[in-house]
DNA sequence: AGAACCGCCTGCTTGC
DNA sequence: TGCAAGCAGGCGGTTC
Protein backbone atom coordinates (compact mmCIF):
# COMPACT_ATOMS: atom_id res chain seq x y z
CA UNK A 1 0.00 0.00 0.00
CA UNK A 2 1.45 3.16 -0.93
CA UNK A 3 3.06 5.06 2.51
CA UNK A 4 5.05 8.22 1.99
CA UNK A 5 8.03 7.06 -0.04
CA UNK A 6 5.04 5.60 -2.73
CA UNK A 7 3.55 8.55 -3.11
CA UNK A 8 6.88 10.96 -3.49
CA UNK A 9 8.14 8.45 -6.23
CA UNK A 10 4.71 9.06 -7.89
CA UNK A 11 4.63 13.00 -7.35
CA UNK A 12 8.53 12.63 -8.66
CA UNK A 13 7.38 11.09 -12.03
CA UNK A 14 4.40 13.09 -11.79
CA UNK A 15 6.02 16.40 -11.67
CA UNK A 16 8.38 15.51 -14.98
CA UNK A 17 5.75 14.11 -16.99
CA UNK A 18 2.74 16.53 -16.45
CA UNK A 19 4.25 19.90 -14.72
CA UNK A 20 3.38 22.99 -17.16
CA UNK A 21 0.83 20.57 -18.68
CA UNK A 22 -2.75 21.22 -19.95
CA UNK A 23 -5.49 19.16 -18.60
CA UNK A 24 -7.43 18.36 -21.95
CA UNK A 25 -10.02 16.13 -20.12
CA UNK A 26 -11.25 14.11 -17.19
CA UNK A 27 -13.53 11.58 -16.92
CA UNK A 28 -15.22 9.28 -14.30
CA UNK A 29 -16.43 5.59 -14.26
CA UNK A 30 -16.57 5.24 -10.75
CA UNK A 31 -20.02 6.93 -8.68
CA UNK A 32 -17.79 7.24 -5.42
CA UNK A 33 -15.83 9.60 -7.15
CA UNK A 34 -18.60 11.66 -9.00
CA UNK A 35 -17.83 15.42 -8.09
CA UNK A 36 -14.10 15.50 -9.42
CA UNK A 37 -15.57 14.85 -13.02
CA UNK A 38 -15.78 18.53 -14.36
CA UNK A 39 -11.34 19.21 -14.64
CA UNK A 40 -10.83 20.55 -18.04
CA UNK A 41 -8.01 23.23 -19.43
CA UNK A 42 -6.45 23.71 -16.56
CA UNK A 43 -2.86 23.66 -16.27
CA UNK A 44 -0.63 22.17 -13.90
CA UNK A 45 1.76 24.28 -12.04
CA UNK A 46 3.35 21.61 -9.47
CA UNK A 47 2.93 18.56 -8.09
CA UNK A 48 3.46 17.92 -4.54
CA UNK A 49 2.88 15.77 -1.52
CA UNK A 50 1.36 16.01 1.99
CA UNK A 51 1.38 13.05 4.20
CA UNK A 52 0.11 10.44 1.56
CA UNK A 53 -2.14 12.78 -0.52
CA UNK A 54 -0.53 13.90 -4.17
CA UNK A 55 -0.99 17.69 -4.52
CA UNK A 56 -1.59 18.66 -8.69
CA UNK A 57 -1.47 23.12 -8.02
CA UNK A 58 -3.79 23.58 -11.37
CA UNK A 59 -3.73 27.49 -12.62
CA UNK A 60 -6.95 28.55 -11.48
CA UNK A 61 -6.00 28.82 -7.72
CA UNK A 62 -7.38 24.99 -6.97
CA UNK A 63 -5.53 22.38 -6.09
CA UNK A 64 -6.47 18.58 -6.94
CA UNK A 65 -6.25 16.23 -4.23
CA UNK A 66 -5.26 12.42 -4.74
CA UNK A 67 -5.58 10.06 -2.22
CA UNK A 68 -4.64 6.05 -3.37
CA UNK A 69 -5.68 4.49 0.65
CA UNK A 70 -5.01 0.97 0.56
CA UNK A 71 -4.63 -0.05 -3.07
CA UNK A 72 -4.95 2.90 -5.19
CA UNK A 73 -2.43 3.77 -8.17
CA UNK A 74 -1.72 6.28 -10.69
CA UNK A 75 -0.92 4.65 -14.32
CA UNK A 76 0.49 6.67 -17.13
CA UNK A 77 -0.89 5.17 -20.44
CA UNK A 78 -0.22 6.98 -23.97
CA UNK A 79 -4.01 6.07 -25.08
CA UNK A 80 -7.25 6.62 -22.92
CA UNK A 81 -8.44 3.13 -22.75
CA UNK A 82 -9.57 2.19 -19.17
CA UNK A 83 -7.62 -0.39 -17.86
CA UNK A 84 -9.30 -3.24 -15.91
CA UNK A 85 -10.37 -1.12 -12.37
CA UNK A 86 -9.94 2.53 -14.41
CA UNK A 87 -12.31 4.31 -11.76
CA UNK A 88 -11.01 7.80 -12.86
CA UNK A 89 -8.51 9.80 -15.39
CA UNK A 90 -6.98 12.75 -16.65
CA UNK A 91 -5.74 13.60 -20.24
CA UNK A 92 -3.19 15.57 -21.49
CA UNK A 93 -1.74 15.85 -24.86
CA UNK A 94 0.55 12.82 -24.88
CA UNK A 95 -1.61 10.63 -22.47
CA UNK A 96 -3.66 9.64 -19.90
CA UNK A 97 -3.33 9.37 -16.10
CA UNK A 98 -5.55 6.32 -14.60
CA UNK A 99 -6.70 5.96 -11.26
CA UNK A 100 -7.07 2.19 -11.04
CA UNK A 101 -8.11 1.26 -7.89
CA UNK A 102 -10.03 -2.71 -7.10
CA UNK A 103 -10.96 -1.94 -3.65
CA UNK A 104 -12.84 1.60 -4.42
CA UNK A 105 -11.08 3.16 -1.27
CA UNK A 106 -8.86 5.73 -2.84
CA UNK A 107 -10.32 9.76 -2.97
CA UNK A 108 -9.98 12.12 -5.60
CA UNK A 109 -11.24 16.27 -4.78
CA UNK A 110 -10.53 19.91 -6.10
CA UNK A 111 -9.76 22.16 -2.95
CA UNK A 112 -9.12 25.80 -2.86
CA UNK A 113 -5.79 26.74 -2.01
CA UNK A 114 -6.33 29.30 0.15
CA UNK A 115 -8.37 26.59 2.09
CA UNK A 116 -5.36 24.08 2.42
CA UNK A 117 -4.20 22.75 5.72
CA UNK A 118 -1.19 21.75 6.82
CA UNK A 119 0.11 18.61 7.31
CA UNK A 120 3.18 17.03 9.59
CA UNK A 121 5.11 15.96 7.13
CA UNK A 122 7.94 14.44 8.54
CA UNK A 123 10.39 15.45 5.66
CA UNK A 124 8.89 18.79 5.13
CA UNK A 125 8.39 20.82 7.56
CA UNK A 126 7.71 18.82 10.59
CA UNK A 127 7.90 20.58 14.10
CA UNK A 128 9.70 18.15 16.51
CA UNK A 129 8.75 20.60 19.30
CA UNK A 130 4.83 20.48 18.46
CA UNK A 131 4.80 16.83 18.33
CA UNK A 132 6.60 16.55 21.91
CA UNK A 133 4.14 19.04 23.28
CA UNK A 134 0.70 17.77 21.52
CA UNK A 135 1.45 14.22 20.87
CA UNK A 136 4.34 12.84 22.89
CA UNK A 137 2.45 11.90 26.10
CA UNK A 138 -0.59 10.16 24.51
CA UNK A 139 -1.80 7.26 26.21
CA UNK A 140 -1.83 5.27 22.91
CA UNK A 141 1.05 2.66 21.62
CA UNK A 142 3.47 4.21 20.06
CA UNK A 143 3.39 2.44 16.95
CA UNK A 144 -0.73 3.76 16.33
CA UNK A 145 0.64 6.77 17.17
CA UNK A 146 3.17 6.74 14.59
CA UNK A 147 0.64 5.64 12.15
CA UNK A 148 -1.77 8.52 13.23
CA UNK A 149 -2.29 11.19 10.44
CA UNK A 150 -2.93 14.19 12.92
CA UNK A 151 0.01 13.34 14.70
CA UNK A 152 2.41 12.74 11.92
CA UNK A 153 1.38 12.46 7.88
CA UNK A 154 2.48 9.96 6.11
CA UNK A 155 3.82 6.57 8.00
CA UNK A 156 1.73 3.67 7.50
CA UNK A 157 1.75 0.38 8.68
CA UNK A 158 4.67 -0.75 6.87
CA UNK A 159 7.19 1.52 7.39
CA UNK A 160 5.99 1.62 11.43
CA UNK A 161 6.88 -1.58 11.67
CA UNK A 162 10.75 -0.71 10.14
CA UNK A 163 11.37 2.60 12.00
CA UNK A 164 10.48 0.56 15.40
CA UNK A 165 12.50 -2.22 14.31
CA UNK A 166 15.48 -0.07 13.69
CA UNK A 167 14.83 1.50 16.56
CA UNK A 168 14.61 -1.20 19.04
CA UNK A 169 11.54 0.30 20.40
CA UNK A 170 8.37 -2.24 21.50
CA UNK A 171 5.48 -1.13 19.16
CA UNK A 172 3.58 -2.14 22.54
CA UNK A 173 5.26 0.76 24.13
CA UNK A 174 3.18 3.68 25.61
CA UNK A 175 3.92 6.66 23.57
CA UNK A 176 3.75 8.80 27.07
CA UNK A 177 6.68 6.53 28.26
CA UNK A 178 8.97 7.09 25.58
CA UNK A 179 12.05 9.38 27.09
CA UNK A 180 12.90 12.58 25.16
CA UNK A 181 15.93 10.33 23.68
CA UNK A 182 14.03 7.72 22.77
CA UNK A 183 11.73 10.40 20.75
CA UNK A 184 15.03 12.09 19.10
CA UNK A 185 15.88 8.57 18.15
CA UNK A 186 12.53 7.98 16.77
CA UNK A 187 12.65 10.93 14.46
CA UNK A 188 16.34 10.29 12.89
CA UNK A 189 15.50 6.11 12.34
CA UNK A 190 12.09 7.38 10.46
CA UNK A 191 13.46 10.44 8.33
CA UNK A 192 16.46 7.61 6.99
CA UNK A 193 13.97 4.52 6.71
CA UNK A 194 11.79 6.75 4.53
CA UNK A 195 14.52 8.15 2.70
CA UNK A 196 15.75 4.91 1.98
CA UNK A 197 12.55 4.00 0.29
CA UNK A 198 12.38 6.94 -1.56
CA UNK A 199 15.96 6.07 -3.01
CA UNK A 200 14.58 2.47 -3.60
CA UNK A 201 11.47 4.00 -5.23
CA UNK A 202 8.71 1.87 -2.85
CA UNK A 203 7.96 -1.42 -1.56
CA UNK A 204 6.25 -3.57 -3.67
CA UNK A 205 4.89 -6.34 -2.25
CA UNK A 206 1.79 -6.78 -3.70
CA UNK A 207 0.16 -3.99 -4.80
CA UNK A 208 2.37 -0.79 -5.11
CA UNK A 209 3.84 0.19 -8.65
CA UNK A 210 5.04 3.54 -9.78
CA UNK A 211 3.85 5.85 -12.45
CA UNK A 212 4.82 3.31 -15.05
CA UNK A 213 3.53 0.28 -13.86
CA UNK A 214 7.56 -0.44 -12.30
CA UNK A 215 7.67 -2.25 -9.18
CA UNK A 216 10.35 -0.21 -6.73
CA UNK A 217 13.05 -2.20 -4.54
CA UNK A 218 12.37 -1.69 -1.23
CA UNK A 219 10.71 -4.89 -0.33
CA UNK A 220 13.69 -6.19 -0.43
CA UNK A 221 15.47 -4.16 2.53
CA UNK A 222 12.66 -4.75 5.22
CA UNK A 223 13.57 -6.07 8.91
CA UNK A 224 10.37 -6.94 10.22
CA UNK A 225 7.14 -6.30 8.39
CA UNK A 226 6.13 -9.30 7.08
CA UNK A 227 8.84 -11.47 8.31
CA UNK A 228 7.11 -13.11 10.99
CA UNK A 229 9.35 -16.07 12.06
CA UNK A 230 11.92 -15.15 10.33
CA UNK A 231 15.52 -14.59 12.19
CA UNK A 232 16.02 -11.37 13.50
CA UNK A 233 18.73 -10.07 11.86
CA UNK A 234 20.17 -7.73 15.08
CA UNK A 235 19.53 -11.00 17.85
CA UNK A 236 19.06 -13.71 15.90
CA UNK A 237 15.48 -13.96 17.59
CA UNK A 238 12.33 -14.85 15.90
CA UNK A 239 10.05 -12.03 14.30
CA UNK A 240 6.85 -12.34 15.54
CA UNK A 241 3.09 -11.07 14.27
CA UNK A 242 0.17 -9.60 16.75
CA UNK A 243 -2.93 -7.43 16.63
CA UNK A 244 -2.76 -3.65 17.34
CA UNK A 245 -5.65 -1.50 16.60
CA UNK A 246 -7.03 -4.11 13.95
CA UNK A 247 -3.59 -4.27 12.08
CA UNK A 248 -0.91 -6.47 11.89
CA UNK A 249 2.45 -5.35 13.66
CA UNK A 250 5.67 -7.01 13.13
CA UNK A 251 8.98 -7.13 15.95
CA UNK A 252 11.31 -8.99 17.35
CA UNK A 253 9.74 -9.19 21.31
CA UNK A 254 13.75 -10.42 21.94
CA UNK A 255 15.45 -6.74 21.18
CA UNK A 256 12.98 -4.18 21.12
CA UNK A 257 12.31 -2.90 24.32
C1' DA B 1 -11.02 15.04 25.64
C1' DG B 2 -9.15 11.19 24.18
C1' DA B 3 -9.11 6.23 23.34
C1' DA B 4 -11.29 2.49 21.02
C1' DC B 5 -14.09 0.80 17.58
C1' DC B 6 -16.70 0.71 12.97
C1' DG B 7 -17.47 0.95 8.03
C1' DC B 8 -16.13 1.51 3.64
C1' DC B 9 -14.58 -2.12 -0.34
C1' DT B 10 -13.20 -6.41 -3.13
C1' DG B 11 -9.38 -9.64 -4.58
C1' DC B 12 -6.90 -13.11 -2.54
C1' DT B 13 -6.02 -16.94 0.75
C1' DT B 14 -7.55 -20.52 3.67
C1' DG B 15 -10.38 -24.40 5.17
C1' DC B 16 -13.63 -28.00 4.51
C1' DT C 1 -12.49 -28.81 -7.39
C1' DG C 2 -15.69 -25.46 -5.54
C1' DC C 3 -17.59 -22.60 -2.46
C1' DA C 4 -17.86 -19.80 1.75
C1' DA C 5 -15.61 -17.53 5.27
C1' DG C 6 -11.88 -14.82 6.68
C1' DC C 7 -8.33 -11.45 5.81
C1' DA C 8 -5.95 -7.11 4.28
C1' DG C 9 -5.96 -1.90 6.27
C1' DG C 10 -6.01 4.15 5.77
C1' DC C 11 -8.69 7.05 7.78
C1' DG C 12 -12.98 9.66 8.78
C1' DG C 13 -16.77 9.05 11.57
C1' DT C 14 -19.05 7.23 15.67
C1' DT C 15 -19.23 5.43 20.21
C1' DC C 16 -17.67 4.81 24.79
Amino acid sequence: MPELPEVETLCRQLQNKICGSQILSSKVYDDKLAGSGKIRGVKVLAVERKGKTIVMRLNDDSSLLIHLRMTGRLLWLASSHRPKYGRWRISFDEGSIFLVDPRRFATVKVEMTRNEKAANDLLTGFSEKTFLNTQARRKVNVKILLMDPKAIAGIGNIYACEILYSTGISPLRQASTLSMKEWKKVFNHAKRILKKGIAKRGTSISDWRDLYGCRGENQNELKAYGQEGKICSRCGGAICRIKQGGRSTFYCPDCQK
